[in-house]
DNA sequence: TCAAATAGTCTATATTGTAGACTAATTATA
DNA sequence: TATAATTAGTCTACAATATAGACTATTTGA
């Protein structure tokens, strides 16, 4: 992250929407969220089962930006133990066109990209 | 990266196409230097001023994954100072197409992500 | 009484990213 | 002749981020 001579985060003020999107959804989980969220709202443990590798603190952090940018809904359900379910939103379901363009294009290059692939962990 | 007992990594067999799409490209810097690659041939310190915000470590890491994964070529040219060029390899320009239709959304729905944007950095 | 279940948070550690100095070789400029 | 500029990276010390796993509160069921 930039700083300015006080140390104060500069905020990128965003002229490109490419950029926008990406610093949101160009992360490591969010792809792998929305589209376990595709056919069903799913609850916190469930997700994180699902994806395997996530750390809760990932996860977590994940949903809230997701959230606070409206591509997910997040209900609370006033349960013990605590029931929270996520959901797409408005945005994320209009979201999934392009992400299934991209999911179909990985299934259909999958091949060649493990045939171009010369070395792992690089 | 997941380790088993003796501490060696675990090799991810990659059931998964999303996945193994996901793990190269979809981090931070690899769609900003595919879509600078777009139209034109660059050499190192082009796409360094170009994208910005990138440090040059992760530049010449990112093209190098990128190299190896067979999106792009690179080419050196025997000169002082050197010149290396980077451009499309064949996947990188299939690519496109998925890339292209995540940013046409991104742009018609910029809008609608700022607004529904409640908190910045989060 | 004790375990189980849930949705997280917290903390110590491990991993990853950054800025910026540095390299070698040649040409251009003063 | 000395000095600066140019290039494509690498290296290092430091900063930021991610991870694993312990922990919380509350209620139900055994």
């Amino acid at each position: 992250m930039k700083k300015n001579a006080k140390n104060e985060l500069i905020k990128y003020d965003h002229p490109c929407p490419i950029r926008d999107v990406l610093d949101r959804i160009g992360d490591q989980w969010s792809l792998l969220i929305l589209k376990s969220l595709e056919h069903d709202v799913m609850r916190f443990n469930t997700l994180h089962k699902e994806i395997g590798d996530i750390s809760r603190q990932m996860l977590s952090r994940t949903l809230k930006r997701l959230e606070n940018d409206g591509y997910i809904t997040r209900t609370v359900y006033a349960q013990v133990p605590p029931r929270v379910e996520y959901a797409l939103a408005e945005l994320g379901l209009s979201f999934l066109k392009p992400m299934n363009t991209l999911i179909q294009w990985a299934d259909e290059n999958h091949e060649a990209i493990c045939r171009a692939r010369k070395t792992q962990n690089l």
